[in-house]
DNA sequence: GTACCTTACGAGATACGTAACCATC
DNA sequence: GATGGTTACGTATCTCGTAAGGTAC
């Protein structure tokens, strides 16, 4: 009996309800039976009576309960201790985010490091180019991302963050004078392209494809990071929308950030590498959880 | 942490050597490096030192050894408990049999049902023609069959009997002069077919294709059961190499048994449904384990 | 007919072995 | 170079979800 049957078991003793376990455990109401089945088929005895209209414990299923529930709670303490010690051995995490979204990010970071002392979290700068690349490499433990994020190697964990967006311009453009940008002016303007290292369906969350109305939006030359996309912008050869987070703590000369009413909100979520997942990364994301996401 | 590795944690912390680990485990020292890597992953702390010399626990692994033995006790003390409950409930397993062979068995089922109070055996009957149906139909619970048995389906439990073989053959055949039989002879003589249904290598375990020095051995007629195999041994028609029980308690009348001293002997083995694994067959598998097979 | 548990089947994830590799004595 | 732990990679097994199938009210 592994431990994900023991938690079944448990679930459902409480429960006395399929559906309601599967709910609960985030699966489908035929895993709980054909879980409940297979330990019924180990053991050799029903650990339950049911029909469609109730669910009961038989008399080996209660004193199964008792047991197990003891276990799992020994266990789980188990676990957390050496977790604890495992955070606690100054293991510093390093998060990359754009621009200085970090500083937002504070609040997070006090309430992780209260909570774990021991724990550090150092940030590193990413980019529109290859944003997953320094999570792969391993030189980032955890990126702030915009979502979605839709790769089978990385996990996305509590979103962060949420905010609209802004349209940076050059200080002289057009648009300025209207004091705000909308989804459709991008028609008539070039973007900067984040390269084809971006995927891109990631890409085109930031920027589409296409307006509302269908226009194509054309894109320009490529920019690495987020200076070089401030250098073309501020030259006039692009226009640029950007979280607004961009927009709070850059005042770059001969720019203007103009909000985006009509642009929806963004979500930037913890993301790792699933295989690189460990106690400290999943730490923070419990910490995070705690959290409503900031808003801008 | 699933059971599995649990049990692999408390296997190294003890024997502090990867290669026994493995081999007390029954699994590969890869898998155990394997395991103990992605555990001090989740847990985010190193759970051994080694060289290639040492294996010794850190801190954070003595402290989980302590947590995780009390745990691991405690669990399998519940599930032993669940399962003498399931089967202490009155289930009657029904073991097949080739013959009489029930009744070499009586010590093992006396030790059975002394063992597991409540727990029942019964013997059912099987022959060459279909060795697996019977267990594949849900109609026997355990059979034992001569090895080997290759059925991916089928789980190879403990060997119970151990025995040489005798040929059957018609009382007025020359070879009862001899007063013993030889796998050579077996060329010069047709046998019983088992039939098509009868898996080929299995058939062969019992009577081999050819004579060591390389005859081949001719085949007759298809006997389904074991009476119909006497029948025919009987009229002359055929000669049949038999497990030395099956002389043991057949006093058939027209027919001697001759032993074959150059056959090897043969193997039984309990042997069930891998799918219909549980706690009363795996009792009575246990039970037998602990006998020496029974030498005829 | 509706709520709810079970079974059948296929896809994806995981466990595990083999073999090559690397480190220590 | 012998012993012993690690890594890479392919395969078999298991887990789990979807969808269809029962069964009790």
């Amino acid at each position: 009996m592994e431990l994900r049957d023991i938690e079944i078991f448990l679930a459902l003793a409480e429960e006395l309800h399929f559906g309601r376990t599967a709910e609960r455990l985030h699966v489908s109401q035929a895993r709980v039976s054909q879980a409940i089945r297979t330990q019924e088929r180990r053991i050799g005895a029903a650990l339950f009576e049911r029909t469609s209209r109730r669910v009961t414990l038989t008399p080996v299923g209660r004193r199964l309960r008792e047991d197990l529930q003891q276990v799992h709670d020994l266990l789980q303490a188990a676990l957390a201790r050496a977790e604890a010690a495992g955070i606690g051995a100054g293991r510093t995490l390093k998060v990359g985010v754009f621009g200085h979204a970090g500083y937002e990010l504070r609040p997070l970071i006090d309430a992780f490091r209260g909570r774990y002392p021991g724990s550090d979290v150092v940030f590193g700068e990413i980019n529109g180019t290859e944003p997953f690349s320094a999570l792969r490499s391993g030189e980032h433990d955890v990126n702030v991302l915009w979502l979605p994020v839709l790769e089978p190697d990385l996990t996305v964990g509590p979103t962060v963050l949420t905010g609209g967006r802004v349209l940076a311009v050059a200080a002289g453009h057009p648009l300025v004078e209207r004091g705000t940008a909308s989804l459709e002016d991008l028609a008539d303007n070039m973007v900067v392209d984040f390269g084809p290292d971006a995927p891109e369906y990631w890409a085109a969350s930031m920027v589409p494809v296409r307006t509302p109305l269908g226009r194509r939006i054309p894109r320009g030359p490529i920019a690495r990071t987020f200076h070089e996309i401030l250098s073309l912008v501020a030259s006039g050869q692009c226009v640029q929308p950007l979280g607004e987070i961009a927009a709070r703590y850059n005042n770059p000369p001969g720019i203007v950030f103009l909000p985006m009413p009509d642009a929806p909100d963004m979500n930037w979520a913890l993301t790792w590498r699933s295989t690189a997942d460990n106690a400290a990364i999943r730490a923070l994301a419990r910490t995070a959880a705690d959290f409503e996401p900031i808003q801008l």
